[in-house]
RNA sequence: GCCCUGGUAGCUCAGCUGGAUAGAGCGACUCCCUCCUAAGGAGUAGGCCGCAGGUUCGAAUCCUGCCCAGGGCACCA
């Protein structure tokens, strides 16, 4: 079943079959809702895209498939304009809008959803922060990041697992094992030791901490943190199929790790040197070659992410690692190891989260693990709250830097762009509430509709394009423009078109309307984590 | 030096697989509560889209060079 943006584009692809152009050139157009309104209410660029393969000039092809298409719309098309270029300006009728929103509301909380041409099974891996401390509120970005991105392949068709890759071996947890023991001992912190107040916390929460052996105590506390790290995310929203952790690589017979070097060994592209064994990673593009095992025998980090790679590709179709931007370094000899590994490279795909700055007064707070003076993300909750934090973190694209106003995420005003949202959630409510009389069926005719509500039926309408648009770009910020947009024009609705105590006919055909427009903004909160209460 | 990401309104950022007069939020300034949540609403001002070339009917968007900012260039993880 198409939805009423898709029925239109079918019906534009036929039109220029009809004037006779190549259909399969109209893929590529673009129908989107007029930037002003003297262009209708849907404009195209379909006439400048497709004049070629009717070896037609623009302007002209774009009268012929106006006609073509009204012919087809049969009453759903009042008329049309040729503009500019060859642009395609479409007035729709009342009809048009009252049978999308039957359409929409029909769909419910499903509308928009399973659109993926090529269902595929995700594998997420995300924040994979180390078990050395507690999560910051960088950390928080990209677990609302990655978890936005999973809900969103999800609802768009896709099967999606989430993972967190827990870097429970190295030297980064021995050095927190001689941190606690430090600690609990009174004594000074080792260079490249952790310094944070959490370790003196986890010193004295270890039974007999000054006594006991550093690498027990590493364990101990990289379980403890584990766990703090697994319940301030839950308490984020964000939950993980599977923890994954890095430990299990190196452990027994033949080893995921010690498989994945004789793999990497027979296919060729290993070599020795000064007593390491490297891969050679320049074959696929990399810039260096990689060490797998040190010289005094030890694997190094990447090889152990090389053996967890090739796990993940052999449980999905296709891999998407979500990175800070001091890791944009791995990409090259992952996707080269990726290649050794004889997969296809394409199958990888690493996602680069540059940094967030928390503002207050203008003050911009550094978060470092090391230095011990960051803002964890359970103080940012405190701050601000679960729905701000998300939203905010999740407004912008990821791969731009960003400064998280926590003045304005704190307000509970329409400044704040999640409130405002929810907060035209409420009002769906509130009038639904309001109005008694139950849902009926939309009709197909009746009295005028009000400008603000075919603004706001072709706001639902085109909800569909943007979670493909979102999945695909890989862009959950474009969900917090649509929803904010939703928002807008629903409250310009609102302000316009009295509900309660109108005519029979209008109120039922408004409250559709309402209902409609709270499911549409509950479900794309959903999509952001962001939580739709009907009552603020 | 090489690589990655940015450079758009006073601020924070959308728009970037080319389209019409470049958008939003904040901030600034006006105005509006006999009316379904004023926890609200309406409006105004504000822009050589980093710079210079190129491709195109058309460039904020694509290409090249340069400048600026952040990050990365380990037998650390």
């Amino acid at each position: 079943m198409l939805d009423p943006i898709a029925q239109l584009r079918s019906e534009l692809a036929a039109a220029v079959g009809d004037a006779g152009g190549d259909p399969q050139a109209a893929r590529s157009a673009t129908l989107e809702p007029a930037a002003r309104p003297e262009f209708g209410d849907f404009s195209s660029n379909i006439a400048m895209v497709t004049a070629g393969s009717a070896s037609a000039k623009p302007r002209d092809f774009a009268e012929l498939l106006g006609d073509a298409l009204t012919k087809r719309l049969d009453g759903r098309i009042e008329r049309f304009e040729v503009a500019g270029p060859g642009f395609l300006n479409l007035f729709l009728s009342d009809r048009w809008y009252r049978e999308s929103l039957a359409e929409i509301a029909t769909a419910g909380d499903r509308f928009g959803s399973g659109g993926a041409e090529q269902p595929t099974r995700f594998l997420v891996e995300f924040v994979s922060a180390n078990p050395t401390g507690p999560l910051t509120a960088a950390g928080g970005r990209h677990a609302a990041y990655g978890d936005a991105l999973a809900r969103l392949l999800e609802f768009h068709g896709h099967e999606v697992r989430r993972e967190f890759y827990v870097n429970d071996a190295g030297t980064q947890v021995q050095r927190l094992g001689l941190s606690i023991q430090a600690r609990a001992r009174g004594e000074e912190i080792p260079e490249d030791g952790y310094s944070g107040d959490y370790v003196v916390g986890l010193a004295g929460s270890i039974p007999n901490a000054a006594e006991r052996d550093p690498a027990e105590l590493a364990t101990v506390g990289v379980g403890i943190l584990r766990d703090q790290i697994e319940a301030t995310l839950s308490r984020y929203r964000v939950e993980f199929d599977h923890w994954f952790s890095e430990l299990t690589l190196h452990q027994g017979e033949n080893s995921p790790l010690e498989k994945a070097i004789g793999q990497l060994r027979d296919s060729g592209h290993t070599f020795e040197d000064e007593g390491a064994l490297w891969l050679r990673t320049t074959e696929f593009g990399d810039d260096k070659d990689r060490v797998l095992i040190r010289s005094d025998g030890e694997p190094t980090y990447f090889a152990g992410d090389v053996a967890y790679h090739a796990d993940k590709l052999s449980r999905s179709d296709h891999l998407i690692d979500v990175l800070g931007a001091d890791h944009h370094g791995y990409v090259g000899r992952m996707k080269a190891a990726m290649a050794t590994l004889g997969g296809d490279p394409s199958r990888l795909e690493m996602l680069i989260m540059q940094f967030v700055h928390l503002v207050e007064g203008g003050d911009r707070s550094q978060m470092s693990k090391r230095r011990g003076d960051f803002v964890t993300l359970d103080d940012l909750l405190e701050m601000v709250g679960v729905d701000a934090a998300r939203w905010f973190m999740l407004q912008r694209s990821h791969d731009t830097t960003v400064d998280l106003d926590l003045d304005l995420a704190r307000q509970r005003t329409a400044e704040n762009p999640v409130f405002y949202v929810q907060y035209a959630h409420a009002r769906c409510f509130s009038v639904i509430t309001k109005a008694e009389g139950g849902l009926v069926p939309v009709s197909a005719s009746g009295p005028e509709l009000h400008s603000s509500e075919r603004t706001l039926i072709r706001r639902l309408a085109v909800f569909p394009q943007e979670v493909e648009e979102a999945a695909e770009r890989r862009a959950p910020h474009r969900i917090c423009s649509a929803a904010l947009l939703l928002a807008q024009e629903f409250t310009a609705f609102y302000r316009d078109c009295r509900v309660v105590g109108a005519p029979p006919e209008e109120q039922a055909f408004r409250l559709a309307l309402i209902d409609t427009a709270k499911t549409q903004i509950a479900a794309a909160l959903g999509l952001l984590g962001v939580e739709a209460p009907d009552e603020l």
